[in-house]
DNA sequence: CCAGAATCTTGACATTTGTCAAGAACGAAT
DNA sequence: ATTCGTTCTTGACAAATGTCAAGATTCTGG
């Protein structure tokens, strides 16, 4: 009886804690998102922690409390967009009827990103470019970097499909070119040049078909 | 006779000042390759004025007398290194005489970037980032990227030249296959990973000849 | 309701950083 | 050789930054 007590006891308590746990994730990525913003803003060069504090609803010692450094922010940081990003066209890809409805669908997301989500992608760019210097953000950005390239992948396989086709090249090759003209797009609209986008789109609706 | 005098006196003065420029400016490229050694190191966010100093023949006073800020100085540093990257393919274009040639010769001029020159390139994907922030650097930034397409495009074309054919994509379309593969590649080297280099070199074998 | 644990605030500390100025060292022209 | 302009060194300063600790506040189990 005192073990079946124990037992209960114990699994009280490692509820209690799991809870306890939950809580904490939940108020860390309350505050990783809260340094996105600044994130966003500056860029990981520029944003210091009390930078972040004060573009947020929260003081430099709670990040501290919840942070054991800057670098665990930041990889927390990281992490929670990965989860943001890597579903973006998933919903394209499951309503398309046909590869037009694809074309068009991918299309207007990936116009709409651009536009709409340009600073949390200069970061994405940024980080990734930080973690060939500071190792600590390697494996997170290379888990980022295979989420990604799996995402094109189901783009493109789907694409394929509708033509009874396969995808003319590698997961990694299509992942490189669509990334590439995506950063090159996306680093020409933030300077301010308006054919940025439309040639982007020019671009992937006619390279579509040659590689699916 | 005065004006004779005058003119040639002006033109004397002239010829000593573009001296002095030129002196002066031998200096800045001097400064900024020291410089380059650092941010090649530690990258652009972790990189002081002091610390590039430190880790060169010259005080930090020195930087600032050459340098209006730091930011002068690294669009100094990248411009200087544009001139260093942008010809990098062209022997290999110039002497190879079959596409077997040109193939092994980019293959393995790639490679040797990637083990030898790691820390450099690293640096420029650094660059490009922080460009997506700072304005200052933009206009730099996106010259050195039309001379890297370029660069591509003149590989690109001569291949397909050998072949009777023309290059299937467009400089932009190329330029972002090639680039996002090296960068992702250059990544995984960085991290250690061993088979980073010959899976690009597989890759980019494989994938010539589709795109040419 | 209360004690103890958790969460959070505030202020302080040492360090680093960009910037600058005063003057030393140097070179070239007279 | 002297003088003047260029080049460089040194030291200083204020601002910013990461880190931390002491205490206030809030939450929670009993």
């Amino acid at each position: 009886m005192a073990r079946q007590v124990t037992g209960a006891a114990r699994r009280v308590a490692d509820a209690a804690e799991v809870l306890r746990d939950e809580k904490f994730n939940a108020r860390r990525i309350e505050l990783a998102e809260a340094a996105l913003e600044t994130l966003g803003e500056l860029g990981f060069a520029r944003t210091s922690l009390r930078e972040i504090a004060q573009n947020s609803a929260f003081t430099h010692g709670v990040f501290h409390y919840y942070f054991s450094d800057k670098l665990d922010l930041i990889c927390c940081c990281v992490r929670h967009y990965k989860a943001k990003c890597v579903t973006r066209y998933d919903e394209v890809v499951a309503t398309a009827k046909s590869r037009e409805e694809l074309t068009e669908g991918f299309l207007a997301k990936l116009a709409a990103t651009l536009q709409d989500e340009a600073r949390m992608h200069r970061l994405w760019y940024d980080l990734r470019a930080q973690a060939m210097f500071e190792a600590a953000f390697r494996k997170d950005v290379l888990e980022i970097d295979k989420s990604l390239e799996a995402m094109i992948w189901r783009i493109a396989t789907r694409f394929a499909e509708f033509g009874g086709k396969r995808p003319a090249s590698s997961p990694a090759a299509l992942y490189a070119l669509f990334d590439g003209l995506f950063q090159s797009a996306l680093l020409k609209h933030l300077a301010g040049d308006k054919t940025a986008v439309p040639e982007l789109l020019d671009e992937v609706r006619r390279l579509l078909p040659t590689v699916c």
